[in-house]
DNA sequence: CGACGAAGAATTAATTCTTCGTCGGTGCGTTAAT
């Protein structure tokens, strides 16, 4: 196998690279050794040249899961760009010549990199294609939304690992640039990595001035937003929660003649091609963005982005304000907080699958079995993506057997089946609430949110950063006089089970129970009533 | 959970207030009509 000098090597030689950066030659031998790869790896870093040198050095057919077709178009693109004597084509619906030579590629076995989205992997002939042509390595682009979009959103991310097995289960590697722990530990689960090995290089981007301005009430805040933005330099992106917040607000920045452009998923595609190329190209100064914007970004100079409402996790957050400041100079962070504002992502982390949904998906398969989505959907008289939310819970509960048709498994009846289900979705709800509380903690904390928000994502560092809004204006977390478990240690609760100790703040410890989520406990009542054991 | 709009009630008859119901974020694909 190749050592880091050879990757280095091929780098240079295929793909012009003089140097690899941190995380890069590691990941790619990983690969090359043949191990399942998870890859953390802040944007910048070059993922995609990652599965491109391992892919080449590995030789035959590599299959790229990316969940946009803008973004496998971007990527086709930069695949292309050094011709490394291999072909690249995408695969979907949107291209109709690129999917005759993807297929035509497959077919006659050449080598080369074969874009799709994970809902191409459901077609039986696609599939097929792939397994005759023994891939010798899927890569996962933007890896963390096998757990943001697999339970509700895009559920095609959770057969992925049935589509592998399918090809022959070739080495596995998945890039992200954001996961915190539990979310590397649903990636390796749900794709099935097998004693994977983790690369995780470091979150801090220390160019990043992090600052939380909190508001009782709504007006005062709009007022401070705007003048706030008026005032802005160089280009940003202001995030907003809804569609009409985003029309809105554009449009008040044009009144007050400051060159801003909405973007969400309301648009036409060609409005939002415009809208991003302007933006891209310094047409526009500003975007007025919901969550649909930013994947594949790649603008070096954002020198600002601003929250207007708090997204639903740290996650998210983490995502949205790693697009500024892409060149290393320095770029505003910026919250307009108002609490209320998070009743949006609590409603939208306590919707999800009903016990009504459950009970009729289990008795229709218990009638019907075994028996497809289609055909169970029609029994239950659901639609289709409700059913398939409700077979995901019991697939998770595994009281119902995984793959194409569903059936019980051999001990659940229907009633314990539901039960089973039930629980399994209550405890989903509790984590999905649990992380948009979590976003109210970082807003509250008085310390250093450099500190908070690396150890939030696994990272040591101990603040003062000198670059955050609490540091500068000397406030401190209150030192706790008590810490009954070290951080990082495992600890039990009677209710809510395993955990880990995640940090102290004040009176208050953040425990991240494996099954409920992030909970936040006062400190002295956990020690007055003994309520956490050491886990060993 | 909370913002907003519609409908209806109340009251210095054209506004203002109250109540009630609805809706809110991400995209792949396919299909049908031009």
């Amino acid at each position: 196998m190749l050592g880091s000098a050879q990757i280095a090597a091929l780098a240079r030689d295929r793909l012009g690279f003089e140097t690899l950066r941190p995380g890069q030659a590691e990941a790619v031998g990983a690969v090359l050794e043949g191990e399942d790869t998870l890859a953390v790896l802040a944007t910048g870093t070059g993922k995609t040249a990652i599965y491109q040198l391992a892919g080449l050095a590995l030789g035959g057919l590599t299959v790229v899961v990316s969940p946009l077709v803008a973004l496998q178009r971007d990527q086709l693109r930069v695949l292309s760009e050094h011709p490394a004597g291999v072909e690249v084509a995408e695969l979907n619906a949107s291209d109709h010549s690129g999917q005759r030579k993807a297929r035509d590629m497959l077919a006659n076995g050449r080598p080369g990199f074969v874009l799709l989205s994970p809902e191409q992997l459901t077609h039986a002939d696609v599939l097929e294609l792939l397994a005759a042509s023994r891939p010798r390595l899927v890569a996962v682009d933007e890896a963390h939304l096998v757990s943001e979009w697999g339970q509700d959103f895009r559920p095609d991310y959770l057969r992925l690992a049935a589509a592998m097995r399918a090809m022959g289960r070739p080495p596995v590697l998945a890039l992200t640039a954001t996961a915190a722990p539990p979310v590397r530990k649903e990636i390796i689960h749900r794709l099935e990595m097998r004693t994977p090995a983790v690369v995780v290089g470091g979150f801090d981007r220390p160019n990043l001035n992090l600052s939380v301005f909190t508001f009782a009430d709504e007006e005062t805040k709009a007022r401070r937003l705007l003048s706030h933005l008026r005032s802005s330099r160089g280009p940003g992106i202001v995030y907003v929660a809804t569609h009409r917040h985003a029309e809105d607000l554009a449009a008040q920045l044009g009144i007050a003649g400051v060159s801003a452009q909405a973007y969400h998923a309301g648009l036409s595609a060609r409005q939002r091609r415009e809208a991003q190329d302007g933006f891209l190209a310094d047409r526009y100064r500003v975007v007025v963005a919901t969550i649909a914007f930013g994947m594949g970004i790649d603008k070096p100079d954002i020198r600002w982005v601003s929250h207007a409402e708090a997204p639903g996790s740290i996650d998210a957050y983490y995502q949205e304000i790693g697009r500024a400041g892409r060149d290393g100079e320095p770029a505003d962070i910026e919250l307009f907080y108002r609490h209320a504002d998070l009743g949006l992502n609590r409603f939208f982390a306590s919707g999800g699958v009903s016990d009504e949904d459950l009970l009729a998906v289990t008795a229709a398969i218990d009638e019907h079995h075994p028996a497809d989505i289609a055909e169970l959907a029609a029994a239950a008289h659901l639609s289709p993506s409700r059913a398939e939310r409700a077979l995901g819970r019991l697939t998770d509960a595994r009281v119902v057997t995984a793959g194409h048709r569903f059936d019980l498994t051999a001990r659940a009846d229907v009633e314990s089946a539901v039960a089973a289900a039930s629980a399994v979705e209550h405890d989903r709800r509790e984590v999905a609430r649990s992380r948009v509380e979590m976003m109210a903690a970082y807003a509250e904390y008085g310390g250093c949110r450099r500190e908070w928000l690396l150890s939030y994502f696994g990272e040591q560092y101990d603040g003062p950063c000198g670059n955050c809004d609490n540091d500068l204006t000397g406030r401190k977390a209150a030192r706790a006089a008590d810490q009954p478990f070290p951080v990082g240690s495992r600890v039990k609760h009677p209710t809510f089970g395993p955990g880990l100790v995640e940090r102290y703040d004040g009176t208050t410890m953040t425990v991240l129970f494996d099954r409920v989520g992030y909970k936040q406990l006062r400190t002295a009542l956990i020690t007055y009533h003994h309520l956490l054991d050491p886990d060993p």
